[in-house]
DNA sequence: CTGAAAGCGCTTACAG
DNA sequence: CTGAAAGCGCTTACAG
């Protein structure tokens, strides 16, 4: 019983004495196929090691049982650490779309040239998973015009209400509550904030709106001069405490907004001989596995990389089979460590 | 000028006025094609946003123009954390695929399962990447029948003779002599070397083999009492390390098969009250991000994951295109760090 | 330079 | 319960 290449379902056909539909059916498990012919074809195929061929099974359903990974990068001239949170969520993203049955494609783009983002379009997906798209302004119009081509895709970012497709996040905001009320529980009551509070970066800017509330909440203010920029890097971060210090803005704890931006900050602070936390608490975001390395330990808000994961894959499945599925947000869960206590 | 549905080839040809088959040749780059009839159809394909149907294309050719990357992880059940050396291999590789064109399926197989390793077979991909399998005495008979059913495949490991199908690695026996070769620099004798060393993890073992060169080139000889069997994880090293002390076994430096060994050792060290690297120098294997991140940074060997990537994508498509390729194995670089001098 | 024809390997109505 | 037929959307000889 062999065969001259890899085998078709005609070649089991042949050698199974039914033809070829019958073997398409047998295979796919539909009930009409007597159960004795099902065994027979089921061996032979096994025998043969045979597999259906995708590529014209796909083209005949007219879908692919995959979908598509949108990993955006910055084109960083260093070639620095990609944010190890992105990780996280890829492997719970893998993981999930095996869970589901779906085969899943990968790609990283620069966020400076144009999406690669056709997959679904030649057949290649079923729909597209959109992960650090960096700027949300820059990124908005590439978004509104994937709703308009019916592109099917999810995306993890800030779930709020006028933004194009379907976002998924994590409770931002209070994330950002809950650590400026854990600082200020902490007896700090100067604190700089890290981090892009603009529209560009909605993620950020929610947190930094949970950090002004428990601030009000408190009876206090916000201080706009505590409050520096920062792209999510180790170097964003010192820089943005090196600005604090050179400009004498005095501060007794730094919420940043990213775990990274909270490492980078923390080895600033080090290397001007200010104790963490006696001098100045640190709380970060994330909690990356490097959160919990670092010395102190760095306090941080967790995200929880598996559900979102697997949010993000249900969601898009959902979509892809015509549910209708609006943003979602995903409860988070401060850690404390040794950054903001003793 | 609008079309139901995902635009066709057809459609175009319609449109343009010319044949189905024209159309096809002159998105292909067919030169025999007439100018401004391609400038024609191009412009309509692109108004269209029409996107050639891979699934038609692919069965057509008989292939994907994508890749698989299968990535084992240990069924761990804390649900620790994947090597990061691993994501960084998996950074490298998506770039390089991308930049030769090709598609990236990821999937994470389980060890314990069988693999799901037909990705070929239902040519969904031309040919796999094997990172991280595990065991390797367990593994190879999987790798035998690859090789038997024609399977085009590489892996990252331990490129050694009498292995089936083609490795990648790095050289990992210069690595493991450098190592310890710094560790003698330094004024050490006695070297506690953590990571199985049999032949179930080639890479461990000529990483042992090259620390034992070292000794004997330095007139040494190899204590069997300080080598400790460690897997790659930090509970692995932590345990290691607790075991050589409570055994009352002497030693000033820790070599260990792996960055996240290595670091719970250090912490095992520091926990037990032992200075680094002023009590016990430590080295590692691999410099993860987290090497420079702890406290004193991890003295490491370097592996060059970017050349790895682009080494592992370029073999295969070679091995694809029928062309015969071997075992290779990379440089490495040793990495001074705190953790091994002051 | 271009068109008519065949065929990649499936799946699914349609008959029987 | 099963087979003959059509067709998914391409690509590539084969004619002209």
């Amino acid at each position: 019983m062999t065969v001259k290449g890899r085998p078709t379902s005609l070649d089991i056909a042949h050698l199974a004495g039914v033809s070829q539909p019958t073997v398409s059916r047998a295979l796919r498990g539909n009930p009409m196929v007597n159960a004795d012919t099902r065994r027979r074809i089921l061996a032979i195929a096994d025998q043969l090691n045979y597999k259906v061929d995708k590529n014209a099974s796909n083209l005949r359903c007219q879908q692919s049982g995959t979908l598509a990974l949108l990993f955006f990068e910055d084109p960083a001239p260093d070639d620095s650490l990609i944010n190890p949170f992105f990780h996280s969520m890829m492997g719970s993203i893998t993981r999930a779309c095996a869970r589901r049955g779906y085969d899943l494609l990968v790609s990283f783009q620069q966020l400076s040239d144009d999406w690669h983002a056709d997959y679904e379009d030649s057949k290649k997906a079923d729909g597209l998973i959109l992960l650090g798209y960096g700027d949300y302004l820059q990124a908005r119009t590439r978004l509104e015009q994937l709703v308009r081509q019916g592109t099917h895709f999810v995306r993890w970012g800030a779930a709020l209400p006028d933004q194009p497709g379907i976002a998924i996040g994590c409770d931002n905001f209070q994330g950002g509550h809950a650590m400026t009320r854990h600082l200020l529980d902490g007896g700090r009551r100067r604190i700089a904030f890290l981090g892009d509070a603009s529209p560009r970066y909605p993620e950020f800017r929610e947190r930094y709106r949970g950090h002004v509330q428990a601030l009000q909440d408190a009876g206090l203010g916000a201080d706009a001069g505590l409050q520096v920029d920062a792209i999510s890097s180790e170097t964003a971060g010192g820089d943005a405490v090196r600005a604090l210090l050179d400009a004498g803005v005095g501060f007794d704890a730094v919420f940043a907004a990213s775990d990274l931006i909270a490492i980078g900050a923390m080895r600033a602070l080090a290397a001007r001989g200010l104790q963490i936390p006696a001098d100045v608490a640190v709380g970060g975001f994330d909690d990356i596995p490097m959160a919990a390395m670092v010395a102190p330990g760095l306090t941080t808000v967790q995200q929880d990389t598996r559900a979102a994961g697997s949010l993000l894959v249900d969601t898009l499945i959902d979509a892809i089979r015509g549910q209708a599925c609006g943003h979602h947000s995903l409860p988070v869960h401060l850690v404390a460590r040794g950054s903001t206590t003793t």
